[in-house]
DNA sequence: AAATCTGCCAACCGCCTCGCT
DNA sequence: TAGCGAGGCGGTTGGCAGATT
């Protein structure tokens, strides 16, 4: 039997992809937004499946992506919550605007995981590992039979003795449960600021407002759906013209800094025409 | 200097979920 | 309600770069 492959892999691409391939997908996505990742790599050009694209786009192309390496506090975030919500890497992800599944994924795997192994504590239970039978022991004892309520009754039973371990067993090394929310004011502002040049945002409302209230307005969460598409706000004033302007010089120049090529061809063409239409 | 080892991470694979018909 | 397809997710792998022998 087998299972239908998402697509027809012949004479599909795979591998790394090139800064050619990275240009086609960016231009695609910026003027046209996303439909169906399975129509976006022959509507844009490339020899990928829709998967691949969708991959490289949220990985890597997405112009919201916080670079760089995790920080102390990020990693003990991580650490709670991970004790909370198991390998539920998306999950975990949606608490680190600008971070991917897979960044997280990878850190864990490839260092969080040795850091709680030499303090002693199992990756898994996050306990110390010489207590990880005695609460196997424990679970069997209570739920003897369906596993699937002894797993819904170990992740309640996990949270709560997370949530003391937390503040018990390792004082410092975890933070409060409310702290976890907290977001980086670097990576809102510029969600807020990416949200508002793909029209997720009423761009009219916006032109109204005090340009410095405007910033402080979105919610953290990322959409793409139907949102990509800069032609949306495209100026029809010469009031909107120059707002635009300098909030898309003022976008280019905070997203450029972390950028590995110089990918956002299509917004500066819209700097242009701002300028020229002057 | 060459060979081998290790760590890291981008990308792939296949299963699951959800929405549509 | 079942079947199907697309998107989403987590586990795994391949290959590269730097470290070590």
């Amino acid at each position: 039997m087998g299972r239908q492959p998402c697509c027809d892999k012949i004479g599909l691409k795979r591998g790394p992809w090139t800064i050619e391939e990275d240009h086609k997908l960016m231009n695609f996505i910026l003027n046209n937004g996303i439909h169906c990742w399975r129509m976006v790599p022959k509507l844009a050009g490339l020899l990928r499946c829709g998967k691949s694209c969708r991959l490289r786009w949220i990985n890597y192309l997405r112009p919201d992506l916080k670079r760089g390496a995790l920080t102390e506090m990020e990693e003990n975030q991580i650490i709670q919550l991970h004790s909370r919500l198991g390998n539920r890497w998306s999950k975990i992800a949606a608490h680190f605007p600008g971070r991917t599944d897979n960044e997280i994924k990878n850190h864990w795997n490839t260092r969080i995981k040795k850091r709680l192994k030499q303090l002693g504590l199992d990756p898994v239970t996050h306990k110390p590992i010489e207590q990880k039978e005695k609460t196997d022991e424990k679970l069997e004892a209570v739920l003897p039979e369906s596993s699937s309520s002894k797993d819904e009754a170990a992740e309640s039973l996990e949270v709560k003795s997370m949530d003391n371990h937390a503040q018990t067993d390792f004082p410092g090394k975890y933070m409060k449960q409310d702290e976890v929310e907290l977001t980086s004011d670097e990576t809102t502002s510029l969600l807020n600021s990416y949200e508002m040049l793909c029209g997720n945002l009423d761009v009219g409302l916006w032109l109204n407002q005090d340009a410095n209230t405007t910033t402080n307005t979105c919610s953290p969460s990322f959409s793409m759906e139907g949102s990509l598409n800069p032609s949306m706000v495209k100026p029809s004033s010469l009031q909107e013209n120059t707002l635009q302007q300098n909030f898309l010089q003022q976008w280019v120049n905070s997203v450029d800094s972390f950028l590995p090529w110089d990918g956002f061809n299509h917004i500066e063409e819209e700097l242009l025409f701002l300028e020229n239409s002057q």
